[in-house]
DNA sequence: GGCTGGTTCGAACGTTCGTTCGGATTCTAG
DNA sequence: CTAGAATCCGAACGAACGTTCGAACCAGCC
């Protein structure tokens, strides 16, 4: 696939404002401190974007667009709830990892959009904390064991992974893959007991679903 | 307690600073943005305050403290460890629902003070996750089925009860009480299977405990 | 009445902000 | 080689920002 010369000095000066708002807040970041950072003339920025709202947007746009096309590619041929359970937790997590600037910007600026824009990207996490939703859903059926609400749990779910920005290092230690596995054994313990709970199997289960979920990174 | 005017004024400007920077954000809020909400001129804010940083500070520092309190009052006498957890998580909740505005400030403009006030800050902010850790070792200590890393059960729970402020709604049909009932029933089914799994149980163990965690708002 | 110390504010300061504009420079197709 | 498009930028715009200053105000006490 082609890619111009304008969309690849598009896709840096992104990056590059994704990490600076990431670092200092989208309000507190000036278009200058974005043209110092990409060595780009301040009135050269406008060439490639309309407004510093748009940059924004388009950072929080294209990110979750990528999110949602792993996704969807990874659970095609999926059925098993709890398999799938485990891809979103993965998918989430592994492309936030791989994505820490642009992830904390779609987590922490939400609100920072107006109008349209807003609304755009408003409609996309919807649809995707639907999409969680229904696996959770499904998930619950298994079990007879429905003590947790569903409400609570989804957003409880979406707490434990996008709280990640605030502590964890995708450079240290503990891997992402450990991280997802330690959240969804945390999530799904507490969310469905007695589907992860048998230690032995739990671990062959997860060994198993390893085979979907490598390769996400990068 | 003797409260003079002084006080009382600066605490009004505060709650309503609060209110906007919950809205809007510290960054995109001006000190003109405050001056029109309390009716306090632009020029007469200054004398209730240093500086639009040392506001924020305040608000943090003032709500921190608040928690800190309450916890650690309701921790006296308690020692058995998962009740130590319900009241800890109790006591966070029900002090978010009732003061939406400052925790959620508190939660995200933690990186925007700068110099000593966000290192005092901090301090504190540590000083309480440590606390949750601390028990959490405690919870975990009581079983043999440690399965979850006590690091990412601990960044885990701030998740789950921090992202709160993203779709609770504390004039809601669901109230504190479940809802930390559900966390609660979440985290420890994840953390520690087997300390909350039997249903008839885990309720008495909840209603009594509720004898502990009532009068917490207001 | 006058005096004092806390309170209030209109007006302005210097700075930084997002954005624009006209023209310079570089690239590309014919 | 050249024309036209794409890319780039120095300089400036008006607006909004946090903060300050000096003067006015007001309560309580002599």
């Amino acid at each position: 696939m082609q890619v111009s010369r304008h969309d690849q000095k598009l896709e840096f000066i992104l990056r590059t404002a994704a990490r600076i708002f990431a670092e200092k807040s989208y309000h507190s970041t000036s278009m200058r401190d974005i043209s110092r950072a990409t060595n780009v003339s301040l009135a050269g920025l406008y060439h490639y974007c309309r407004s510093k709202e748009e940059l924004l947007f388009l950072i929080q746009d294209n990110c979750f667009g990528r999110v949602l096309e792993r996704l969807e590619q990874q659970l095609q041929q999926v059925d098993a709830p709890v398999v799938k359970l485990r891809i979103f937790i993965e998918n989430h997590l592994s492309f936030f990892a791989a994505n820490m600037a642009e992830m904390k910007v779609l987590s922490h600026e939400a609100e920072s959009l107006r109008g349209d824009l807003h609304a755009h990207v408003s409609t996309r996490k919807d649809n995707y904390t639907k999409l969680a939703r229904k696996i959770l859903q499904e998930v619950q059926e298994l079990t007879e064991n429905r003590v947790v609400d569903l409400t609570v749990a989804t957003y409880a779910l979406f707490g434990m992974m996008n709280w990640i920005y605030n502590w964890y290092d995708p450079q240290g230690k503990l891997g992402v893959h450990e991280l997802a596995q330690h959240l969804t054994q945390l999530f799904l313990g507490g969310f469905s007991p007695g589907l992860l709970l048998e230690p032995v199997t739990t671990t062959m289960r997860i060994e198993n679903l390893s085979i979907w979920t490598h390769g996400l990174n990068g």
